[in-house]
Parts: C-alpha cells; structure tokens; sequence
RNA sequence: GGCCCCUUCGUCUAAGGGUUAGGACGCGGCCCUUUCACGGCUGAAAUACGGGUUCGAAUCCCGUAGGGGUCACCA
C-alpha cells in the first residue's frame, strides 16, 4: 500500500519500533515464528528497531526451557533484535506504579470482589445466556462499604458509552461499541500487574510505534486502548500505537494449530527435518503474505519488499510438501562445505567432512531435507560387504555378475581415474559387448552403493576413489 | 451464547469493475537420461451460496452458510 512505505516522512521512518513478545509457556512454535518474522522485516523495511520482550509475567507457567528455545530459534532464522530481551516480570513495579497513577486520576477503581462472587456472577450470566462480563459491581461504590481489611484488585474504568475504531493495517476498519468492554483487572490483588497492563506500559516505554500480532490479539487492543488513552490524558505522550493483526496459521485440516497437527518448535523443523533457516524464513515469509508471483525470495530481497498491504485477512495452513519443496531449492544454492558440516554431524564418527564435501554437489540435488542427504551419502562411509537392498540384490542376478567381471577387468587397467575418463572407458565397453549403457551402470551401482539409486555412477566411482571402487566391483563380480 | 474477523484451484497466493481468472507446491503426462533427482514442456484443478448495484462483478452492497478468534485475579 502507497500509504505504508511512501507518504511517511524520513524523520517518522527512522523511528519505527516493532516488538516481539512471545509468552515462554513453550517452544517458539511456527506461528510465533513467522509474527517475530513480520515484526523484523517490517522494521528493517522502515530503518527503524525491533525489540524482544519476554512476557513471563505467569511465573507458574515460564521456564527457562522455553526461553532458550525461544531464543535459539530467533537467532537461528537470523531474527536479531536491536537490544538485549527484556523480561517483563523485571517492571512489576513500573506496571503497578501505572495501575496506581490510574487509580489516582479516576481511571481506575478497587474492586472487593471475590473470585467466588465472580465466579457466582458468571454462572448466572451463563443460565441467563447473557454476554460474560464484569458488571461493574464496585464501579461507584463507596469504598466505606469494603468489607475490612479485605483484599482488592484494581480495575480499569473503560468508558461505557460510544464506540472505538481502530484502524488496522492489516484487518482495516474494526468498530466495537464500548460497552462491549467490560472494567477489566489491571492489578491483581497480590499487586501485581495482569498481561492487559503490562503490554501497554511495555511497549509505551519501549517507544513502540506498530504493534504486529496474532489477530488473537485484536479484541485486546479494544482493551488495551482506554489505558492507553487514559495515560495520554493524565501524563500525555501515550500516542496510539499503529496496529497491525496478522492471521493465525492452522494446521494442514484447517483447525487450529496443535501439537498434533505440527505445531512444532523450530528446532523440530531444523533436527527432525532437515530444514534451512533461509528456507523456513522463506515459507514463512509466503505463509499469509504475497507479492505478485514471486515465491524464493532471500533475505534481503525480502526486507526490500516486504510491507504490511501485502498480508492477508485470512488464516492459512501450513504445508510441509511446500517447506520442503523450497528447502530442496536453499540446499541447491547453499554452500557445499557447509551442508557437509550439517550432515556429518548427523552421521556421526564415521563421516569425513572433506569427502561429504566432494560429494555434495552431487548429493543435495537429490534432497529435499539434511535426511535425504545424510541418506544419499549413505554408500560413501559403508563398509564391505556392502548390505544390498532388495531391489539392488535383483540387479545382481542373470548375468550381472558375469559383466561386473568384465568391467572390473576393463576398469582395472584404467590409470586416469576422472569422471570422463571412466565414462568414456565404460561406454567403450558397452558398445564392444553390444549393450546399452544401463545393463552396465546398473550392477555397478549395486555393487558401488547398494542401491538402486545414487548419483551417477561416474561420479560414484570417482568419489569412492581407485582402490575402493575397484574393491566392490571385485567383491560382486562372478 | 455475545462480540470481532475471514471465505479465489487440495494448499500458498495474483487479479483493488472489463483477463481464455495468472503463478507456485502437490498430482498426471511428455522430454532429458545409466538409476534417482534437477531442469524443460504440458494436463486436470478455484472465485462458498443467494440476491442486488452496474452496459459489465472474483472485485461494490445486503443476506445465508461455513470457518476462525475472543469473552480469567492466563498471556
């Protein structure tokens, strides 16, 4: 949209602020993933900065598990942020101060309500099918009425009439009738703040101008407004911030996004798949936002490009045929020596990174994830006798056995051990035995890999080198 | 149930009143070929439904259906 990247000045550009503030109850799952991605682009888009704020004001809940994992995920799609995470559970005391500040100015009120008398209010509410909402019991009531030494939670004093329009970048005009919004808890009764205080006196005094998340999120931000604005009136300086709420994604059946469907963390998508970060970053990237027809599309290309007009309203689902299908496309372009590094680690002690290496360019064509590798690069490390599939032990029968002889016998005396020096030998080979090609190359690849697929077999033979090659020959020859 | 949001091939999306509704993944076929891939060509495949507005609607309006989100002293 012209709006988004063009009638803003220089001077507002520079100040963008996006922030990334996943709750660590868990892994960084696929949809946190891709919102962290919208906010990074987003502000790399516009020069401006992007924070990490780690929402663990539920202690119960946080771990530090989950916080690792959130971490390493963001650094391995190469999601840095412009300062070090803060924690919001370290700005109890700001939050409170703001819930104390409302409270003074009339923004806010005590309420001596009881779980239990809420509780009670709620299942009444249900039985009358009436909206489940705070009735605002102690709104105006005279505090001379609490019951003594009782305990309080602060409540939010939202305005009961007119309605508020925000304007999303991403979902467009949304009205909601105030009265929809009930007076809401911003203080606990043990003092400390709930997560509908602490986001917006977080993300105030972390200067964050777009707000980018979950559209989960979008009835909040009818909640969260009115301290907003409240704040503005008391102290000023509270501007609105810009929103921008981004569909869900949902599992490949179009319900939401569980553990059973492949909400995984990213690192599943990295150690259980195979995946490259360049990859998942590119299938996120796609995952709710298009630009015309282009699909592989890099990192800096992507800040480029990247603006909000481009996501779409609604949620989409996550498909691995088409992660794997751009995983196939980074593993072609990446760097041998480096998909060497990744597979060896996967294989293990016998691995030698230098072979892999060699072996590489002719191994990652074939895959479409770091398994399939590893797999292809099975037959470099085997040790003879070689196991055969059962496939590869059909190709030995009839005469096989009888050409390997005669292609050992040929390739023995051969001193020029390159690629196009055997081929050339070989096919010599077929034509005076008057076969094709294929009766030949493929005992040889069964008796080279034990299988009926691998790269071609030249390649096979280079890779193996002289006396190796020459060994598996000679071990299934007749 | 109240409120809010969404709806183009199976999936991700393009087309912001006039197109044979385009691309990508997946699926089928053909070509390349020593296997498997890669690559190239090609085929099937969509505007949820019903009303309007308009010379003309995937596009604007209304309704219906379906899907999703949210309603805590969770975040």
């Amino acid at each position: 949209m012209a709006s988004e990247s063009s009638s803003a000045d220089a001077a507002q550009r520079a100040q963008v602020v996006t922030r990334f503030a996943p709750s660590p109850t868990g892994y960084l799952h696929i949809g946190g993933a891709r919102t962290a991605l919208f906010n990074w682009l987003f502000a790399r888009h516009h020069g401006g900065r992007t924070v990490l704020r780690i929402e663990d004001t539920d202690r119960k809940r946080s771990t530090q598990d989950a916080i690792d994992a959130i971490i390493e995920g963001l650094a391995w799609l190469g999601l840095d942020y412009d300062a070090p995470p803060l924690f919001q559970s370290d700005r109890a005391e700001r939050h409170a101060e703001v819930a104390l500040q409302l409270l003074q100015a009339g923004h806010a009120y005590k309420c001596f309500a009881t779980p239990e008398d809420l509780e009670a209010m709620r299942e009444e509410q249900r039985a009358q099918k009436k909206p489940l909402r705070y009735d605002g019991r102690w709104r105006d009531r005279d505090l001379a009425e609490a019951p003594a030494g009782a305990l309080h939670t602060i409540r939010l004093k939202t305005p009961n009439e007119g309605e508020t329009t925000i304007h999303d970048r991403v979902q467009g005009f949304v009205t909601v009738r105030n009265e929809e919004i009930d007076d809401y808890i911003i203080l606990r009764a043990d003092g400390t703040p709930t997560y509908m205080l602490a986001v917006v006196v977080d993300d105030h005094d972390a200067g964050v101008t777009h707000v980018i998340r979950g559209d989960d999120h979008l009835n909040n931000a009818f909640r969260q407004l009115p301290i907003i604005r409240a704040m503005n009136e008391i102290e000023g300086h509270w501007p609105d911030p810009i929103y921008a709420h981004i569909p869900l994604i949902h599992g490949a059946d179009g319900a939401k996004l569980s553990k059973r469907h492949g909400a995984l963390g990213v690192e599943a998508y990295r150690d259980e798949f195979g995946i490259l970060p360049e990859a998942l970053f590119n299938y996120l990237l796609r995952l709710g936002w298009g630009h015309g027809d282009r699909e592989e599309i890099s990192r800096a290309e992507a800040i480029k490009l990247f603006d909000l007009g481009g996501v779409g309203k609604s949620p989409s689902r996550f498909d691995l045929k088409k992660l794997e299908n751009l995983n196939g496309h980074y593993l072609r372009e990446a760097d041998d020596a480096r998909l060497a590094q990744l597979v060896a680690e996967r294989i293990g002690q016998q691995a030698e990174e230098e072979l892999l290496t060699q072996a590489m360019p002719v191994l990652k064509v074939r895959a479409k994830n770091l398994n399939e590798v590893v797999e292809g690069a099975g037959f470099l490390f085997a040790k003879r006798p070689l196991v055969m599939t059962e496939k590869a032990g059909l190709l030995l029968e009839g005469d096989a056995r009888v050409i390997l002889r005669k292609i050992y016998e040929c390739l023995k005396g051969e001193n020029d051990w390159t690629s196009a020096t055997l081929e050339a030998t070989t096919k010599a080979l077929a034509e005076e035995q008057g076969l094709g090609l294929g009766k030949l190359a493929q005992p040889m690849r069964a008796a080279l890999t034990g299988s009926t697929t691998s790269p071609g077999i030249f390649d096979v033979l280079v890779l193996l080198g002289r006396d190796e090659a020459l060994a598996r020959l000679d071990a299934q020859a007749a």
